[in-house]
RNA sequence: ACUCGGGUGGUGGAACUGGUAGACACGCAGGACUUAAAAUCCUGUUCGCAGCAAUGCGAGUGACGGUUCGAUUCCGUUCCCGAGUACCA
């Protein structure tokens, strides 16, 4: 009997599909667990090796967690609104909705060939409307909720709208105008909405975009290269545009606090930690001479108030228009310009460019009451705490450099520690020719300026964070409609029961006629006042994982209990790319929620596993300069060549399939080769598996040549999880090989059935537990690497032993079944267990097989180990002790000296240092 | 520039809290079976030197230094690669 992995796989892929073995109920009297994947974007290249190396780890260890005693709930589905499939619409007139079900297809018969546990039951899509109903629904629950700083909580808006009106507003960062309460009720209705539309945490404003007016049409960062559309390289600028935004600031504070309650690896906690940017300092009022106007900047440095040699404000501030002296209007206009061309990439880029403009116009000094030029340049933000900075040259070492550039004089006040050559930057710093502040450190003098500042009443303590309000619209058309109609400039919820607010059909996908989104030139949709954005492709994957648990209920978008029942995600597994961005909005989204009564966990992942990508290894034929003759890599420095990618499919480790080449494009029929050896060798690089680099490999291809198990196991054999590393199909043989040594140990080509019900031998148990305790380890740690490493021993030893004792093969079975599930399913059923091995309970390693009786200790000289000297010892301590002293072969390597100490490590090795 | 990872044979990678570096697999070489191939099995495989051989000696985890009886592991300096982020005041 041969190991037929077609026939068995299909038998048990059609089995679960029949039986549904892996539906999942939602209450179950056993301890729940959630493992959950980031759901793909359904591209329409379909799948590659190396989207599912995280759902074959996050499938082992759910059905490992299964096998542990877990009800455990494992479900996929789409991020299915997008870019990519709009862009295909504006190109070939198809509705995204009917390209993107047809990748999901695609998709999905991919993955089933690969045997996952997912409960399909549970299948969501970000573009279904009955899904985004809810996206709406909960985009509501944030409009409609305001963040209580005295609560330190999100609450309904209307139990602000209630303090307005008795107390009226003093003293609020998000509206800086204070009134009384009679002046609230005093205000009309659009005036009210206005003043609660600075507290929504969903809220609209006026933010800046890249315009690009040849297209018509607003450009994301990455379609902007150098200042110009990446399409038809049009010109780009900043315009104003009203947009919708979310008010994730007010919970910078909590994102910080809950990531001490996450088991996230320290890299992705500093990211997440470096994303929001807390700082702590100062904002200040420095007058504007001759002008009513102030700047106010914030500082994490006011001790060193007394080195302010100029200021700087973001080019893009209002405040520039209103401080500009007449003779210096028409250099900060062509400043303006030249910054507002520049991209943000630009801006970022160059470091070494110093760039700026002075205003004309003069700050006061705070204490000194000296003048102080105001300039502006580029490497201010506006988007950073004030967009305005006091320089201090002698302090930081971007002031300095622009100090330097345009001549301005520089105070010192740090003494010696400053040598002109560069800033001091250094806090244990004493200040000096700093009036009150000499002598001090800066810690000292920082506390000291703020009382002073709070004396003169221009300024106090500030935390100031990085991250900003995010963004939450887009001028497109295939993302989820907001529920918003604007009525005289004010925008209005629409009642609950108008949701979900479908996508109307569109004959074109163009922007609308001033940029807008799509929907602009519908005219139903005008007609109504509709919003014209929608929203961004982060809004689903903010809360999937929430409908996952509940996924058809049509009056909730997760009824409480269920969420109460299965809790927050338990393992989380993903790459890094979406770390930041995604991970910050869904971590937000709960907490909203949570603020709100509507689940009772503010965390959404508890443990997350990143993991490493899987690069291609791109393969290269160099074809010599106007010709069709192709040289063999160690060739070509020979000639003149051009490199070009050759489909690795075509490619053996580096050799080229000179044949397959020919047909691959009509123009390499004639193709001539110029060999080494008699081979075409490639050229080799690691670059991002893409289609058009001709490097990806398709899971089909393995899975039908090699079967799902072996396939997954071989993912799982590459190496530890969370490293990136370059695909190779290479060593995939080697797992093939065991899988079917596996299988010799129950079957026998001629004999057929070989297994046996004798008693298991200690030799034989001491391999079967000696796997199971490394299997249960490295599977609870995600090291699946190691562990199929393990299974590969423990049978290569029991063939050594001979042994096809179904006592001792049985465990090794149950273990594998996460790894290698339609072969393990099978041999179970063969060796005559009635139920599912998805039904076993997890073999449990008995200690008494592990012990060891080592007898031999190896002996090391001053940490040098002589081989020759392997002492047989059994015995205390100290009787050790006196017998390697006694020993002739030691006393030779002591050379006649006396031993001065004897190490005894951990009963494994004595060391004698001399 | 900053932050976080990572440098181990021809290759992917093992090595628990410092204790015999190179598990497991690929590749390669040799052999068995076969008319032949495939498949399978066996042997060898870090490098250098010596030896017919078993084996012995020396070096060795990017480089240099430190702590230690003993360092891939801890500390310092430095080089290289990868990822992320940014004129963040």
């Amino acid at each position: 009997m041969e190991y037929n992995f077609r026939d068995i796989e299909k038998k048990w892929q059609d089995i679960w599909e029949k039986t549904q073995s892996y539906l999942v109920e939602n209450h179950v009297d056993r301890p729940p667990f959630y493992v959950l994947d980031m759901f793909p974007y359904p591209s329409g290249a379909g799948l590659h090796v190396g989207h599912p190396l995280g759902y074959i780890a996050s499938d082992i260890f759910s059905r490992y967690k299964r096998l542990k005693g877990f009800h455990v709930l494992h479900p996929m589905g789409f991020d299915s609104f997008g870019l990519p499939a709009e862009q295909y619409a504006i190109e070939t007139g198809q509705h995204p909705a009917d390209t993107t079900a047809k990748n999901i297809e695609t998709f999905k018969s991919q993955l089933r060939k690969i045997g996952f546990c997912f409960d399909w039951s549970r299948e969501i899509r970000t573009s279904n409307p009955d899904y985004y109903k809810w996206t709406q629904w909960i985009f509501l629950q944030l409009f409609n909720s305001w963040y209580n700083p005295a609560l330190n909580k999100a609450e309904s808006i209307e139990t602000l709208m209630h303090q307005l009106a008795t107390v009226g507003l003093t003293g609020s960062n998000h509206y800086t105008n204070d009134f009384t309460a009679a002046e609230w009720n005093g205000f009309d209705y659009e005036k009210q909405q206005e003043i609660l539309m600075h507290f929504r945490l969903a809220f609209s404003s006026v933010g800046v975009v890249n315009w690009c007016e040849a297209l018509g049409t607003v450009l994301a960062n990455d379609e902007v290269v150098n200042g110009v559309s990446e399409r038809g390289g049009h010109p780009v600028i900043k315009k104003k545009m009203r947009q919708w935004y979310l008010r994730i600031t007010d919970y910078a504070e909590r994102l910080l606090e809950g990531l001490n309650r996450v088991d996230f690896s320290d890299s992705m906690k500093e990211m997440q930690r470096n994303w929001i940017g807390r700082s702590e300092g100062a904002e200040l009022i420095f007058p504007i001479l001759d002008s009513e106007h102030t700047i106010n900047i914030f500082t994490t440095r006011p001790d060193t108030i007394f080195g302010v040699d100029f200021m700087v404000v973001a080019p893009e501030s209002d405040l520039v228009e209103h401080i500009t002296k007449a003779e210096q209007k028409e250099e900060v206009a062509k400043y303006v310009t030249y910054v507002k061309g520049r991209s943000d990439r630009d801006r970022i880029a160059e470091t070494k460019q110093i760039t700026g403009c002075f205003t004309g116009a003069y700050a006061v000094h705070p204490f000194t009451g000296k003048s102080v030029p105001v300039w502006i340049s580029e490497y201010v933000l506006a988007g950073y705490g004030t967009g305005a900075i006091m320089a201090v040259p002698s302090g930081d070492q971007r002031d300095f450099n622009f100090a330097n550039h345009f001549n301005i004089p520089i105070t010192n006040i740090f003494g010696d520690a400053f040598d002109g050559t560069a800033a001091c930057t250094s806090k244990e710093v004493t200040i000096s020719n700093s009036e009150f502040l000499n002598g001090l450190t800066s810690k000292q003098a920082s506390e000291l300026v703020l009382q002073k500042l709070a004396e003169k009443k221009i300024g106090a303590r500030k935390v100031n964070y990085k991250m900003h309000d995010a963004g939450f619209s887009r001028q497109r058309y295939w993302g989820e409609p907001f529920p918003i109609q604007w009525k005289d400039g004010t925008a209005k919820a629409l009642a609950e029961d108008q949701l979900p607010l479908q996508l109307p059909i569109l004959e074109k996908y163009g922007p609308g006629p001033k940029g807008e989104g799509p929907l602009a030139n519908v005219s139903e949709w005008t007609a109504q006042d509709l919003e014209t954005s929608t929203m961004p492709g982060y809004a689903g994957s903010s809360w999937y994982f929430l409908r996952y648990m509940d996924p058809k209920n049509e009056s909730r978008f997760c009824d409480r209990k269920i969420s109460d029942y299965w809790g927050p995600v338990n393992v989380y597994i993903g790459g890094t790319e979406h770390a930041v961005g995604h991970l910050l909005y869904s971590r937000m989204w709960t907490k909203a929620l949570f603020d709100l009564g509507l689940i009772g966990f503010d965390e959404p992942f508890q443990k997350l596993i990143n993991q490493g990508m899987i690069q291609g290894s791109s393969r290269f034929a160099y074809r010599i300069k106007n010709t069709n003759t192709f040289v063999s890599f160690g060739l070509k420095d020979q000639y003149q060549t051009d490199r070009i990618h050759v489909d690795v499919n075509m490619v053996d480790g580096f050799e080229l399939n000179t044949d397959a080449f020919k047909t691959w494009k009509p123009d390499l029929e004639n193709a001539a080769f110029v060999l080494e050896d008699g081979k075409y060798i490639c050229g080799s690089e690691t670059e991002k598996m893409s289609k058009s680099k001709y490097n990806t490999v398709n899971p089909d291809v393995l899975v039908d040549r090699y079967g799902a198990d072996t396939f997954r196991m071989y993912e799982m054999f590459l190496g530890p999880i969370e490293q990136s590393k370059p695909w190779d199909t290479k060593g995939i043989e080697g797992v093939h090989r065991f899988i079917k040594k596996l299988w010799r140990l129950f079957f026998d080509e001629q004999k057929g059935k070989i297994w046996n019900e004798e008693e298991p031998t200690p030799a034989e148990w001491k391999v079967v537990h000696k796997t199971i305790k490394k299997i249960d380890s490295d599977s609870e740690n995600f090291s699946f690497n190691t562990a199929v490493s393990a299974f590969m021993v423990c049978v290569n030893e029991l063939t050594e032993l001979n042994c096809h004792k179904r006592k001792a093969i049985e465990p090794i079975l149950i273990l594998l079944s996460p790894y290698a599930p339609h072969l393990t399913e099978e041999l179970w059923q063969a060796l005559g267990n009635v139920t599912s091995i998805l039904d076993a309970s997890y073999p449990i390693c008995d200690e008494k097989y592990l012990l060891e009786t080592e007898k031999e200790y190896p002996v090391s000289v001053n940490g040098k180990l002589r081989t020759n000297m392997v002492l047989s010892l059994e015995a205390s301590q100290s009787e050790v002790e006196e017998k390697v002293l006694a020993d002739d072969t030691i006393k030779k390597w002591l050379d006649g000296k006396p031993a001065k100490k004897i190490i005894f490590v951990k009963g494994k090795m004595i060391n004698v240092v001399v």
